[in-house]
DNA sequence: GACCAGATTGTCT
DNA sequence: GACAATCTGGTCA
């Protein structure tokens, strides 16, 4: 048995993560999160994903923003405790969240790219302006704006409501990876995991 | 399907 | 002043 599986045996099925899930290895964190479900409790109803891509940000890597360490107004909250959301505006009008991991300060985090949308799927439509399944949270951008999350989010816990984590309730999925999207730095490492043959990825 | 231009704004140089 | 961990809607095939 492995380090990865015996890790798994901590955290109960279908219950939050505790902090010590987010305190491991951010490619670990990273893969762990496929098939995990993503869920927020709004004004408007609960709204469910399963995660099913993600990619990691590593501290000594160009493209995250806390590279090296260096803190900044935007990226504050990956400095925050791990189990926190790091939500940041991108490209003047969509969000990317993120989950911090390892210890406080260290500066590391996973991007949530992709969900199977699961439950809340009319509050997802009206969000996205959209019926079409596939369209609603295949994307970091498109699932931000799915979930209703936004700046608001930023720096909050994880491990509470209205917005947390539980862990998969199905057997390990089939994990593929690649390289990340939409890069211009570091493009060329291998830091993207997803669930083989979802519809519901970015892309292929 | 593939490819490409444009949108739009907070953040950092 | 340049750019960004994106998406949409257009064109062409």
């Amino acid at each position: 048995m492995d380090a990865i599986d015996n890790e798994r045996l901590i955290f109960p099925r279908g219950a939050i993560f505790p902090r010590v899930f987010y305190e491991a290895d951010t490619v670990t964190v990273a893969q762990e999160l496929l098939g995990a479900f993503l869920v927020h409790e709004t004004r408007l109803g609960k709204i469910v994903g399963k995660i099913v891509e993600t990619e990691a940000y590593l501290v000594d890597d160009p493209a995250c923003h806390a590279h090296a360490g260096k803190k900044s107004a935007r990226n504050a909250s990956m400095f925050g405790p791990p189990g926190t959301s790091y939500i940041y505006l991108i490209y003047g009008m969509y969000y990317c969240f993120n989950v911090v991991t390892r210890e406080r300060g260290i500066g590391e985090a996973v991007l949530i790219r992709a969900l199977e949308p699961l439950a809340g799927l009319h509050i997802m439509q009206r969000n996205r302006n959209t019926s079409e399944l596939r369209e609603l949270c295949s994307g970091p951008g498109k699932l931000a704006q799915a979930l209703g999350l936004g700046k608001e989010q930023n720096g909050i816990s994880l491990r509470k409501k209205p917005l947390y984590i539980l862990s998969a309730e199905d057997a390990k999925p089939t994990m593929v990876t690649s390289t990340r999207i939409g890069l211009s730095k570091a493009s060329d490492l291998p830091l993207r995991f997803f669930i083989k043959d979802s519809p519901f990825v970015s892309r292929k």
